[in-house]
DNA sequence: AATACGGGGTC
DNA sequence: GACCCAGTATT
């Protein structure tokens, strides 16, 4: 345990945000409920400079959380494309629509009723309560856990029950009952530029003095880093055609899973021939076209070779599910990267 | 308690 | 190319 007072703490951590903080992020003017909780949902693994078109983009296309609520599922999806983790925005709108219909439209401004809705966990719900309602609570994001613990020089290993734990505890501890808000906000802006993962700049930090990792030698080895599994490798066929207009079909994948609720191009499963998946699945008969280059992409768990098999359309031979749509360039929905690299790349060649 | 879930930035 | 990021939900 750090033997400074958490009083001492936060007022040298306010004074120093007051001076090097970050005072004009999008979400800061103007603060409402509805902005600092569509910025805490994007900014979930996500870093500022990512988040930031994407937060301005998402509030010229709805402004408030009824706008939120009526929109349709597909339009929600497009302006999350590119930016991951589409589980997000599924519980975003899920949770927009249960504030419209249980809370008159109003977010909660407690912990726990937050973390009723979906996609909002202790961290999330912590930072709109103090964010936009400036009321006490602490947060833990990835910035917190940093700063904190090696101010505590907590050595457990990242990621088990102790060490979050331990973690949540000292949080609390520091989080002061005056300037919440700010407190919040300062917390993260130093482990964001100062009291990064690698070479924290120890010599400009206001908490120097009572970090116990530095006073130890040991802000370099804290927090831990997570041990790692080599990726795996896996291979997947899609599908591209295009019909006599130059649009191409998408299907809309399963809300579970990869790039969850997103338009894509259709997936073939192995085992399956590409023309027995064209007839059973898409309702169209094709003739074998080209193999277009393949494109690797990396996700965090895998990496996935995505083989582009091009077929020539003959024939639709029955009404398609809802899920499966032609599409031309100029409305095509959100796509994730890869596709949309793919698509790109070859629209000369499709004639899309 | 461990794993699934993306894409981009950084060194 | 490895590692990480304003974490949460699921198993």
């Amino acid at each position: 345990m750090n033997d400074a007072p958490p009083d001492h703490i936060a007022e040298a951590l306010l004074a120093w945000f007051d001076v090097h903080g970050r005072h004009d992020l999008p979400w800061q003017h103007p603060r409402s409920a509805y902005r600092v909780w569509v910025a805490e949902i994007m900014l979930q693994q996500t870093q500022v400079a990512t988040v930031v078109d994407y937060f301005n983009a998402f509030m010229s296309r709805f402004q408030n959380i009824h706008a939120l609520a009526a929109a349709d599922s597909d339009a929600v999806m497009a302006h999350w494309a590119g930016l991951g983790y589409y589980a997000r925005a599924r519980n975003l709108h899920a949770a927009a629509k249960a504030v419209v219909a249980d809370h008159d439209g109003r977010m909660p401004d407690t912990v726990e009723a937050l973390m009723t809705l979906p996609g909002i966990g202790r961290s999330t719900a912590g930072a709109i309560v103090a964010q936009a309602f400036e009321r006490w609570a602490p947060i833990l994001d990835g910035n917190a856990k940093r700063v904190i613990a090696r101010l505590a020089a907590i050595q457990a290993t990242p990621g088990t029950a102790a060490y979050e734990k331990s973690l949540w505890r000292l949080a609390e501890q520091y989080t002061p009952h005056e300037r919440i808000t700010d407190y919040t906000q300062a917390i993260m802006d130093l482990g964001a530029t100062l009291c990064t993962r690698r070479n924290p700049r120890c010599d400009s930090c206001p908490l120097a003095s009572a970090c116990l990792a530095r006073r130890q030698g040991l802000q370099a080895r804290i927090p831990a880093p997570r041990k790692r599994k080599a990726r795996p490798q896996r291979e997947t066929v899609v599908i591209v055609v295009s019909d006599d207009r130059g649009r191409v079909l998408l299907e809309k994948r399963p809300p579970a899973g990869i790039w969850g609720g997103l338009w894509s191009l259709p997936e073939k499963p192995a085992g399956q021939s590409v023309e027995a998946f064209c007839r059973e699945y898409l309702g169209i008969a094709v003739a074998p076209g080209a193999r277009l280059a393949s494109v690797a992409h990396a996700f965090t768990h895998f990496e996935l070779l995505i083989h582009p098999q091009q077929v020539q359309l003959i024939d639709t031979v029955r009404i398609m599910e809802s899920s499966l749509q032609w599409y031309a360039r100029d409305d095509w929905p959100g796509l994730p990267a890869p596709i949309r690299r793919v698509l790109d790349t070859h629209q000369q060649v499709l004639a899309l």
